[in-house]
DNA sequence: GTATAAAGTTAGTCTTAACTAACATATTAG
DNA sequence: CTAATATGTTAGTTAAGACTAACTTTATAC
């Protein structure tokens, strides 16, 4: 199997590559943290493990081989991830760094059985699909809760980014997955949102933060 | 922290000794399936991040922070065993290889938790004690032998003086760890016994010796 | 009590995955 | 279009942790 080194980079190169489809040698040398020459050495001896595209001066591409690899980490990644909130009763911000570890565990059988535990979810607890056993994942259409318009219900259905700041944030705020929310009003000058959840009415969020939520109309 | 490969030296070390206290570059050798001269460079190593104490052909000893450490990743794994067990439904030949690898995670957190989740175990169901997050185990599951009665039959489990007289009288005795012993009688005026094992039979222990050995009745 | 076997050590090599320094190619700015 | 800058590569080094071959020390047998 693959060494707990390559699979951060497989699962770097998965998370980069979303948008545009390729990544560029910086760019994953820079998310990494890992200087470009060990890189460059990298992506070669990953080239031929047919996990990646390489040619030299060219952008990154994995295979359908290393896509699939990839997928299948982040998907014990976000199995983990679920299980330590839901099973286990931690906090979202708790869990991405113990995920980070389990997520290189050689056992088929416990990720298996966290999946049966959670009763075969397809959204982690940030929202993100989970890729099956196969390394398909599912893709709703989401929104941005920034392109939502005053007077919609929206459902809480993921979060783009998830450092611990932004986490604690939404927690202060008891903004979390699956929460119902009305949009009251948007300032139109800075598209400040005020909105409505729970015990909280007249919440206002700030547009940045209402770029990285993702909602589902319903 | 230390690496993967030096919390197996220190665990194996750990599991070793428990019967003589002191440990063969050899034994463990075998023991991690690594050739000898890489375990003495290692030990060399580990000697001077003071987890062990070595000299040249001498044998090897944990040191008393070895002795903790190797404690803490030994308690991460029953934890683990346990939590699989009692809490995610796997059976006990199917856990000790998930646990091998889970109890390498940094993460104080995911221990306190199971921890907690298990209501504070102090023994594993096979009658193991887990050391707690000091590295402290109880023996309590184990009786002296000057507590057992004429008639039972025991099983050598641990030796609570570990000098080196004391194990060369153990040794000329011919007794060992997981040796099966059956109590004869015990003599009242000064509690000494009367055994039988292996191919001594009548052999008398003294009440100090007596004392000073924990059995595991079965 | 020496000869032989077993255990332990030393020296030198390999692989993985990192690094720096120096060079090469692309991109951008004027 | 060329100069400057950013990005990428090559070559050589390092540290960890494994190995083999050869040597040394300790233990065992006769």
């Amino acid at each position: 199997m693959h060494s707990l080194v390559e699979e951060n980079y497989l699962k770097a190169l998965f998370a980069l590559s979303k948008d545009k489809g390729s990544v560029s040698v910086n760019d994953l040398s820079k998310h990494l943290d890992i200087k470009m020459p060990t890189v460059t050495n990298m992506m070669k001896k990953m080239a031929f493990k047919n996990l990646v595209h390489y040619q030299s001066y060219k952008p990154l591409k994995l295979t359908k081989k290393g896509k699939k690899e990839a997928a299948l980490i982040i998907r014990k990644h976000r199995l983990t991830e679920m299980y330590l909130v839901e099973k286990m009763g931690f906090g979202w911000e708790e869990v991405h760094n113990i995920a980070e570890q389990i997520e290189h565990i050689k056992s088929p059988k416990l990720f298996a059985k966290m999946e049966e535990l959670l009763d075969y979810p397809k959204f982690d607890p940030h929202g993100t699909p989970i890729p099956d056993i196969n390394g398909e994942m599912e893709w709703k259409a989401f929104s941005k809760l920034s392109e939502c318009k005053p007077g919609e219900r929206v459902k809480m259905a993921a979060v783009i980014n998830t450092s611990d700041e932004f986490l604690k944030f939404l927690n202060r705020r008891e903004i979390h997955l699956g929460l119902k929310i009305r949009i009251e009003s948007v300032e139109p000058f800075d598209n400040t949102m005020v909105v409505k959840y729970k015990n909280h009415s007249g919440e206002t969020i700030s547009h940045t933060v209402c770029e990285r939520l993702l909602v589902e109309k319903f």
